[in-house]
DNA sequence: TTGAAAGCGCTAACAT
DNA sequence: ATGTTAGCGCTTTCAA
């Protein structure tokens, strides 16, 4: 424990060369042929046998980087995420950089985390997360960090933003109900938050109502928390609505539509026979529900991967201007809303 | 982008005092008189107005310590390890760590992440990890890192170890069910690991099997892959397998008790009616499939909070034995098996 | 009460 | 082909 992890210094002792040299060899860009085989030989049989690694802070300080980017998540308990953050890392990882997720809860501010001060990192790929908006990541770019937002808005023309096309989705998910004869449609949505005009879900979802002739009822929107219980609550306050009873619902995510799905049963009514239920995310869960849930499918690898990329690029080119990925989405069909009566072209 | 970030120098500029100063100023334990007020507010004020964060590498290189943990996951797609994660992370950042959650695939090697190299952070625990035993663990900690491991067994004596009574687990299930008057009892587990005697689920379900009267069947444990498609998989197995047809199951985690659940629905039988389900681990997924699911409530919080104040008493008082906790755990009874006819004492 | 100086381990510009 | 030297930004003796 108290044992002192060797430096390049130990290692030069061992190999009798410089500490210069050392370094040399063992970050030698290929192709410079500054050093001997013979010396080269040498130094690494020294380091290996030392078990020598280099040290990241005097690496990072030297630098003036530290090869290391943090992915901000509000929670990991969806496993949405999950693809995500795998895809990240291995597009990190064949850049040479390491990621480390940070959830941050939403409303907390992200200095609580004191890997994002004092260049800790050099980058962060904020999801998801309530705060993008925040005046804190402007201030965090100030200070020399590249920032990339995944699945929301970006806040600000210089941070490039990486997210799926969610209107596209809810015009999907609606269009698929509308399709099948519902005209009382539902939707069931986490806390609305400021958004471009047409890029939510519940864009889509309008536009899909509207192409049929359906007029909009805000009685059918519920806003409700986003978990499971949250879903549940909401189905009841969405079969409370005043007017005609919905006989479906898009719900905002897969998380939700869990919750959706168990207090139909809880209330006794059938899905996909008195109602029908699509979710978002195309998470496996989809598949064990009972029903299996006809959802959304979001390319969470392929944005994982995306954010990564677009950020590293921002770090070692330090470009002045984000870029704005938007991916798309497709419709997984499974039994939550029954067969199609009229299929969509 | 090309900004730099302010440093203590530049803060000492501004005030008019020298670097040390500022260095004394902002990092002053309380009570030591070294500073004059006057200073003190100039150099706050100064520090303030450039927005001054102390360089995490410098005073990582300086100080011989990052005051960063690493937390590694096999994978964060079940939320088993949020509560993990918050808990241990609030945990850590009363003591002035942060955590960063590296999810490293069961079979990778653990130094895919630089992070865990040349001393980037001070600790790590490892969580719900294969490779927990791999000698990279010893070599990591030769390097002077600080190891807890959390639900899973201590490869050394010298790294402590936080888990959960896994055998009572699986007592308390198996008795459950047993007292519902099941005797054809099967086990649903994920690769089996080796574990120390008497100390795995498998070994309370044995204990309560034997406590019964009930002849251990091997033909009724599945192995199988630790998903919800693994459940379903192990499910079909499981009424396949020689003898008479089981009619419940105490299964290895919630995930894969959904993947049970789901396939007892796709064969048409029933639950409880036809087969009871207890599942492990008291996600809340479990009060949201059909039914509702029984389940031996894992006290997740506690074992986060638990694993990082063992890690950082062990970074800070470099402790050369490592402790050993096992917390409780408790049944968690909901609608998979039915009601008991037998109350348990 | 304050400042000057050393040095943590590393990379890179500049000798040799 | 190799070594010397100068910092990166910080904390911490040691002097004043």
């Amino acid at each position: 424990m108290t044992k002192r992890a060797p430096t390049s210094a130990d290692v030069a002792r061992l190999a009798g060369v410089s500490q210069t040299t050392v370094s040399q060899v063992l970050n030698g860009k290929a192709g410079v042929t500054r050093i001997s085989p013979d010396t080269r030989d040498k130094v690494i049989e020294a380091a290996r046998q030392l078990g020598y690694t280099p040290n990241h802070a005097a690496r990072s300080l030297r630098e003036r980087r530290t090869k290391l980017i943090a992915l901000i998540l509000p929670t990991i308990d969806n496993p949405y995420f999950s693809d995500v953050v795998n895809a990240a890392q291995e597009a990190a990882r064949e850049s040479g950089y390491a990621v480390a997720v940070i959830p941050i809860r939403a409303g907390e501010e992200f200095r609580v985390s004191s890997l994002l001060q004092g260049a800790a990192c050099d980058g962060i790929i904020v999801a998801g997360h309530d705060n993008c908006s925040s005046p804190e990541l402007n201030l965090l770019r100030a200070r020399g960090l590249a920032v990339a937002v995944l699945q929301e808005e970006s806040p600000d023309p210089a941070i490039s933003s990486i997210s799926v096309d969610l209107a596209e989705g809810g015009y999907l998910a609606t269009r698929h109900l509308v399709g099948l004869g519902h005209r009382r449609i539902g939707h069931v949505t986490e806390r609305l938050r400021p958004a471009a005009e047409g890029r939510s879900r519940m864009d889509g979802y309008r536009r899909a109502l509207e192409e049929a002739g359906i007029p909009f009822d805000g009685d059918l929107v519920v806003v409700t928390e986003n978990s499971m219980g949250g879903g549940a609550a909401a189905l009841d306050r969405l079969l409370l609505a005043g007017g005609e009873r919905p006989t479906a619902a898009f719900v905002y995510n897969d998380q939700l539509a869990v919750g959706v799905l168990s207090q139909l049963r809880a209330r006794g009514l059938r899905v996909p026979g008195d109602f029908a239920v699509v979710g978002f995310d195309g998470l496996a869960i989809g598949a064990f529900t009972a029903p299996p849930l006809t959802t959304v499918d979001s390319p969470r690898g392929a944005l994982g991967r995306l954010a990564a990329q677009t950020l590293i690029r921002a770090i070692e080119e330090g470009a002045a201007v984000g870029e704005a990925h938007r991916l798309p989405v497709r419709l997984m069909v499974r039994g939550s809303c029954g067969a199609l009566e009229h299929p969509a072209p």
